[in-house]
DNA sequence: TTTAACATGCGTCAGTTTGACACAATATTA
DNA sequence: TAATATTGTGTCAAACTGACGCATGTTAAA
């Protein structure tokens, strides 16, 4: 028999979604925190036999926001053997009674990483079984996650700030109609630093995405920008095929 | 007990290599011949333990082509549960009695994909078990591949294309002393269009990852083209830090 | 030997994009 | 009503991009 189909040979593969929300010029992740340990952990899951990885991280982000149809993305596969030595989600599992075999835990975990870019005010935070709340977090406030839950969180922030020189974003993030201030913070928050309010919007406007509006924003203190949708039409055009080409 | 720590439930993890070479101005990936079924695949292989799945591509990358220490990434995981359905390569296990585990064979496979570039000329193609013949096809002539095999080559072009705006690319793919001509058939073949001469050569000395060396490369027709190498210093902070900011 | 053919080295130029900034318009607050 | 803060729109020079010209060096044909 070889090698790779013994029982000690086994790898099981589970699934953590980074899910961001924007919030009061904040960009956020949803986290749970475990019963026992008490650690704050990044949603996770596990795949069933019928269904595909990104099957499974929706279906892990509708149990934790009760969203569906949202832009969301793999983007690295954490296996380090040493993340789930000193698993504490373990301990959890353990203690939570849900399933005493003791061999199962064992295992090793291999972890497919998901981001996804929801809107803050539409998803409802729900825990799961093995943790006891569900929170938004700003990213300045998260401090010391479960297992390798940090460079997870970095790695997809790292890839979203990647696609966003090549990707639009921002539709599942904001509400229905927004600002092109608001869209502007929302790309400085991603991108941790200041950009030009004019370049900014000429950039964004030569990209074609948005429809402008009719004024309002009335609410606000000082001069009323303009509010502006997604043309969806051009948005996933654009998810398709990028908003430039390489070289 | 939880659904997901039954017997039924396992999924096993897997790994497939896109090992690219450059070949008399062609593209070409490295690709096996199955024993029995007699389709082709890409090369791939099994997670141990103590591995991560970076060093387990390592080892299959080597195993495969004799050469340590390549530009190596895992660029998508790919897990539609049919893809493990029409399992020819489980049929050649069963058929190599490698192992009659019936039940082994009968899990679903979820695979992470990675690619390499690597110096044709140093490889030293070698098949595996479940293999007979391990050789260099180019593109145009690859046909139908084992399972999603060929999905998994387009993902990895794909992948390499968007990259090549961002990362340098080059070192591992061609001799240590090239020509200008020469990179740029490379990256021709790459985006699969024609690039201009002198456009395409202002571009990459303004990244600054090549040191101009003596005239030479004598042997060939026609006026005798500069000779280049690759600046590693520069070359390595390239591809940690990106060739260009995004936004 | 001469000449035509061909690929390379190096340069030009106009159109576009980018980064930095000015100024008027609008809404709130004092 | 004036001061203040923020948005809408425009300008301009520098940098970058795409398209192309011409001289040079090497081979192959005349």
């Amino acid at each position: 028999m070889a090698d790779f189909m013994k029982e000690g040979f086994l790898n099981h593969i589970s699934l953590d979604c980074v899910i961001f929300g924007f919030h009061n010029n904040q960009l956020k992740v949803l986290l749970l925190q475990m019963k026992y340990s008490k650690e704050w952990a990044l949603p996770g899951g596990f795949v069933k036999e019928t269904e595909s990885m990104e099957e499974a991280a929706a279906r892990t982000l509708e149990e934790r926001t009760g969203l569906r149809e949202i832009f969301l993305q793999q983007f690295h596969v954490f296996s380090e053997p040493k993340r789930s030595k000193i698993n504490h989600a373990v301990k959890d599992l353990k203690n939570s009674g849900a399933g005493p075999d003791e061999k199962w835990f064992n295992q090793r975990f291999i972890s497919v990483g998901f981001y996804a870019l929801v809107d803050f005010e539409k998803a409802t935070p729900m825990h799961d079984f093995f943790s006891e709340k569900c929170e938004w977090k700003a990213l300045e406030e998260i401090d010391r996650l479960m297992m390798d839950h940090n460079q997870i969180l970095d790695k997809a922030l790292e890839t979203l700030r990647l696609q966003l020189s090549y990707l639009p974003i921002g539709y599942n993030l904001l509400p229905e109609k927004f600002t092109m201030p608001e869209l502007q913070k929302l790309y400085e928050t991603l991108l941790g630093r200041k950009l030009d309010r004019r370049n900014f919007q000429r950039k964004i406007l030569s990209w074609k995405i948005l429809n402008k509006l009719e004024e309002q924003k009335k609410g606000g203190a000082y001069k009323a920008p303009f509010l502006y949708e997604f043309n969806l039409e051009n948005y996933n055009t654009a998810l398709k095929e990028g908003l430039s080409d390489p070289m």
